[in-house]
DNA sequence: CGGTTGTTTGATAGGCCTCAAAGTCAGTGG
DNA sequence: CCACTGACTTTGAGGCCTATCAAACAACCG
């Protein structure tokens, strides 16, 4: 069930068998959602946290004029809101932007384990940190990086992240977003997004259609970029 | 010498006599440094954090043709690179904006503090996943706010972060970076900041001259920035 | 198969950038 | 005390990137 999750946290560093089994017992519940789904609601206290199973997820700020800014995607394996256990409660909603499946941990049972194994709740921290380091990288893509060279950064981002957890096949991975959706993601009106998908696709050979992303020259789509995966962390050692 | 930062650790939660004491034996030195030092480097091997005690400081990120974007200013009592405990490294420079003092807490001993006090494990990870929350508030900001009400807000956000430790008066609180700073901060150029300076004046009675801001109509600012400082996480309970 | 949602294209406008130069200010040294 | 210097601020002109508005087109779905 949360295999992507557990896949995910020893990329990072070693999980023992002990540790493993807590953070499996931790897991309550099970729940399903369609797409286009409020998860969590802004603003509501918290007592739990999901780890999202499969389908994709997103965390996303409204603004009074009804626009919004999707802040960081979140992909099968991630804990989504594993930060609601020390906030109480979210800035941001959590929405499904597909089909999503998720394990529901209550908070009181994080608080269990992470007192009972001072290591896992490191890891957990470090976990939280690495989304706020995302958080950075896409700060510097909506400050700095242009049009084109945002869209690539985050198809280049996506295929790191979902490679981790083997959901890449072919060069290439499903990203079940509609371009407006994109558009909300990269800080950018939904008919630029198209027209930078258009010129995307001529200079990079990357393609985005029908809910997928087909890369078929990593090295070029990375040059557009700019793109160092440093910021992911993507080292195991002892944390 | 870290009583800003025991301030503000207290506007959020309770910290025990124990535990205060536990947190002011964890700091090993303070050291001085002059405006524009790098305090950390990106991607060095880190096995110290560091509180910033007086000055202002940031987070940065260079990119290749020489830009830079700033994703965090840090004011005094702030934990600069507290979230290198479990990162190990940072992906991004911490350096001063002003003259600063750091007090220098080794990782060694925040693990032990953290093991020993669980509690101060969640009051610490509470801290990290704040500095998080400001990151996706700017991303909103970056991605969806004009100019103005980008700048808008986050003078708004100083003036909040820094009541909080005492450092504002007469209305407003100084500020001391320079317009090309504060453009890297924005994501925008020199240039456009200086007119975006300008408009702000004269629309929201504002001023930012010799390192200084100085707010006459808060309400008026905030209406421009559509500020709500509820991402700050103001509220003291239980971590 | 009609309606709805999502994509694509075109025309126009505007916010912000770029380049360049002038103006201001604090600090320095003669 | 006053040139001189270097850093910073301010202003201007022109252009590009991205937004806006509108409409046609394509794809999906009950």
């Amino acid at each position: 069930m949360i295999d992507k999750h557990i896949l995910k946290l020893r990329a990072r560093d070693d999980i023992g068998a002990e540790e493993e089994t807590a953070i499996r017992g931790a897991v309550k519940d099970v729940v399903r959602l369609p797409a286009d789904s409020v998860v969590v609601r802004a603003f509501e206290p918290m007592d739990y946290s999901t780890i999202l199973v499969s389908g994709l997820a997103c965390r996303q700020k409204d603004l009074r004029d009804g626009r919004r800014q999707i802040t960081e995607l979140h992909v099968a394996g991630d804990f989504t809101d594993l930060h609601s256990f020390t906030l109480k409660y979210l800035e941001h909603d959590i929405a499904t932007l597909s089909d999503c499946r998720f394990a529901i941990v209550p908070h009181d049972r994080l608080r269990e384990i992470t007192e009972r194994f001072p290591h896992l709740a490191r890891v957990y921290w470090f976990a939280t940190n690495l989304d706020a380091a995302i958080h950075r990288e896409w700060s510097v893509s909506l400050g700095r990086r242009s049009a084109l060279a945002r869209m690539a950064h985050l198809f280049c981002e996506l295929y790191v992240r979902l490679d981790l957890v083997e959901l890449t096949h072919d060069g290439g991975y499903d990203l079940p977003l509609t371009q407006a959706e994109l558009a909300d993601t990269l800080g950018m009106t939904a008919v630029h997004a198209n027209r930078t998908l258009q010129e995307l696709r001529s200079l990079a050979h990357v393609e985005f259609a029908r809910g997928r992303v087909s890369i078929s020259d990593f090295d070029a789509l990375k040059r557009v970029a700019e793109f160092n995966p440093a910021y992911l962390y993507l080292d195991r050692r002892a944390r």
